[in-house]
DNA sequence: TTGTATGCGTTATCAG
DNA sequence: CTGATAACGCATACAA
C-alpha cells in the first residue's frame, strides 16, 4: 500500500507500551496509570492519529451509526425534524446515514436494507405511510427504529409526533364558529395522520352542528401546484374555509384563491397545518397548526439513544404540544 | 451473544464450499462454475444472509459511503443541490453520510475529520467560503473532495457551480437599464461566490454607464427576516432596483417594500438568484437568475465517483449553464 | 496497571 | 475453478 495510515499499532511502538493500553486510553476506559495515559496521548498527538472507525465498528458491533430515511430533502417539513435528528446525533457523537425514499415504498424497502447493512445502531424513519411490511421488517430489526412525525396506527413502533386530531378539531372549530360550509383539504387518507385529521374535523363541526359532506373532503399531493389548481374545485363546494394540511398546498391555494379575485381572509378563510416559513412568505400570511418540529426531530433522536442503550421508556409514544399561530389568513 | 448473525461461514457451510467461494459469488467475480453459483445464491437466498459493510469496509478499504457537509438542511439552495448528490450516488451504490455545520468553520473542520475517521470515500462539501485551513486539510485528504454549488478561489479543489459572475452581469444589466441606482443585496463578500457577483454587478453598472457607489452593496445574512428589515436602508441609497443574492432575503424584501406601500415592480423592480420555489409562493412571483441546482448536486456527485475510481478529469471545475427565468418583479 | 491473544466478517493472495 | 490462510485495525477477555 501507497499509503501510510498509522493505526494503533504504530502509537503504541512508539509509545513503549502495548496496543491494548492505547486503546484503553483512547476509550477512556479501564485503569490507566496517569503517566503512561500521559505519554499515550502526547503520541497520538504526535503522530496525528486517528482511530478507524471502521475496525472500531468491526470489532464492538457499534457502528456509531444512525440511519434516517426521509421522504424528501426539500420539503421542510421533514428537514426541520431532521435538523434537530442531527443536533442530537451530534451530541451524542452519532453520524447520519441519511437517505431520501420520495415516498416510494420499494425505496423505503431497499433503504432499510441497505442501512442494516452498514450496521446502523439505529433507524429514524419519516415517510407518510408504515406500511405492514415496513412494520414487520421493523420488528424483525435487531436494530430499534423510531419515526419521527408520524404515527403507527398499530401502534407497535415507538414514534413522536403531535396530537394531530386534537389539533385539527381546533383549528376546524375555529373555522367552523362562523363558516357553515368548511373544506377540509387534506394528502392521502390512507395516512394515519391524515385520517386522525379527519376525525378531528368531524368532531369539529359536530360540536358547531355542521353536517359533514364527503364533498368538502379533498385530497391532493402535496404541492404549491396542486394547491393553486384547486381553487374551483373548493369553491364548487361551497365551502368559505379551509383547513389544510400542508403549506405547500395552502400557499397554492392561497394564491390561487387571490388571483381569482376571493379576499383572504375576508371571502375566504384559511388555517394551514405545518407553520413552515412559507406561511411568511404569503401576503396574507397563513394562520397555522404551530408543530415543535425541531422538538420532533430532537426527541425523536434522544428517544432512539435510549432504546440503543435499553434504557427504561416510560411511553412508546411521544405526543408534543402544539400550539395554533394565529396569522392573516383568518379573521 | 444472543444475536445470531449469519455470516459468510454459514453460507459456506450449508452450501458445501469454501467461504472463498462464497465471497466469490457475492461479489461477482472471478470464474465460478455456474452450478455452484446457483447453489451458493440459493443458500443465500434460504439464509437471508447479508453481507456485513463493516467488515467489507474493513477488508477491501472501501467504506461505499460518501461524506456531504452542508451549512444547512432548511435552506432550500442546498437542499435542492443534495437531492442530485443522492440520487446519483445511490446510482453508484454509494450511501451519504450528512450533516449540517451551521457555516461554522471550527464545525467544518470537526465534520471533515469525523468523516475521516469513518473511512468516507470521498466528500461533497458545500459551504459559503472555503478557508484556507479547510483547503489544506482537504488536499491533505487521502480521499477526494467536490465542493458544490461554490468554488475555490484559489481553483486548487475540484468544484461544480455555474459562472456566477457572469450570470450576476446579466441579471444587473437587465436593471440597470432603465434604473439609474441599482443596489447589490449580498450575503457576505467574504464569500468567493458573492465576490464574484460584485464583480458582475461593477461591470453590467459600467457597460450602462453608471455610477458605482459602495452604498448601493449592502451585506446581509441570508434569512427571509433579514431581506424584510432593508427595506428603509435600501430605500435610503436611493435605488429603485436590487439585485438580490439570495431568494429568501429577496422574498423579505419584496413583501418589505409591499408593506411600506411600494409597488413592486412598479416602483422597484427585484431580481433574486436562486429561482428556488419561494420565488413562486411570493406575489408578484421574483424574477431570478434560475441555477441548475439538481444537475450541480449530480454533477458532483459523478465528478466524486471518477475522482474516486482515479478516471480522467479533463476539467477540474465544472461550470454549468444557467438561464433567466423573468417572472413578476420585473417589468 | 499492563500485556497477550483472539475474534469481528470480509477481501484478497496464493496454492492447488 | 476452488480452498486455505493471511491481513484489515481495533476491542476485549484473560493473564500476569
Amino acid at each position: 500500500m501507497e499509503e501510510n495510515t498509522i493505526t494503533i499499532y504504530d502509537v503504541a511502538r512508539v509509545a513503549g507500551v502495548s496496543m491494548a493500553t492505547v486503546s484503553r486510553v483512547v476509550n477512556g476506559v479501564s485503569n490507566v496509570k496517569e503517566s503512561t495515559r500521559k505519554r499515550v496521548l502526547d503520541v497520538i498527538e504526535e503522530l496525528d492519529y486517528r482511530p478507524n472507525a471502521i475496525a472500531r465498528g468491526l470489532a464492538s458491533k457499534h457502528s456509531t451509526t444512525i440511519g434516517v430515511i426521509l421522504p424528501s430533502f426539500t420539503h421542510s417539513y421533514y428537514s426541520r425534524i431532521i435538523v434537530g435528528v442531527d443536533d442530537v446525533a451530534r451530541m451524542y457523537n452519532y453520524n447520519l446515514l441519511v437517505s431520501n425514499s420520495d415516498g416510494d415504498s420499494e425505496k423505503e424497502i431497499s433503504l432499510v436494507d441497505d442501512f442494516a447493512t452498514k450496521q446502523v445502531d439505529g433507524l429514524i424513519f419519516m415517510g407518510d405511510t408504515l406500511s405492514d411490511n415496513l412494520r414487520t421488517r421493523f420488528s424483525r430489526l435487531r436494530t430499534p427504529v423510531v419515526l419521527a412525525g408520524m404515527i403507527d396506527d398499530e401502534k407497535q413502533i415507538p414514534a413522536v409526533s403531535i396530537d394531530h386530531r386534537k389539533a385539527a378539531e381546533e383549528a376546524v372549530k375555529l373555522l367552523a364558529k362562523n363558516h357553515e360550509k368548511v373544506a377540509l383539504i387534506t394528502g392521502p387518507l390512507v395516512n394515519v395522520i391524515n385520517a386522525e385529521r379527519l376525525e378531528g374535523y368531524k368532531k369539529a363541526l359536530k360540536s358547531y352542528k355542521r353536517e359533514y359532506n364527503e364533498l368538502q373532503i379533498i385530497e391532493t399531493p402535496y404541492t404549491y401546484k396542486s394547491g393553486y389548481r384547486l381553487v374551483e374545485r373548493v369553491l364548487a363546494t361551497g365551502s368559505t374555509a379551509a383547513f389544510v394540511t400542508d403549506d405547500e398546498v395552502a400557499a397554492g391555494l392561497l394564491n390561487g384563491l387571490l388571483d381569482s379575485g376571493i379576499n383572504v381572509p375576508d371571502d375566504f378563510e384559511i388555517i394551514t397545518s405545518n407553520n413552515t416559513i412559507v406561511t411568511n412568505y404569503t401576503r396574507p400570511n397563513l394562520t397555522s397548526i404551530d408543530q415543535p418540529l425541531y422538538d420532533v426531530g430532537a426527541v425523536s433522536m434522544r428517544f432512539l439513544t435510549k432504546l440503543i442503550n435499553k434504557e427504561d421508556i416510560d411511553e412508546k409514544i411521544a405526543v408534543l404540544p402544539y400550539r395554533m399561530a394565529i396569522k392573516k389568513s383568518t379573521k
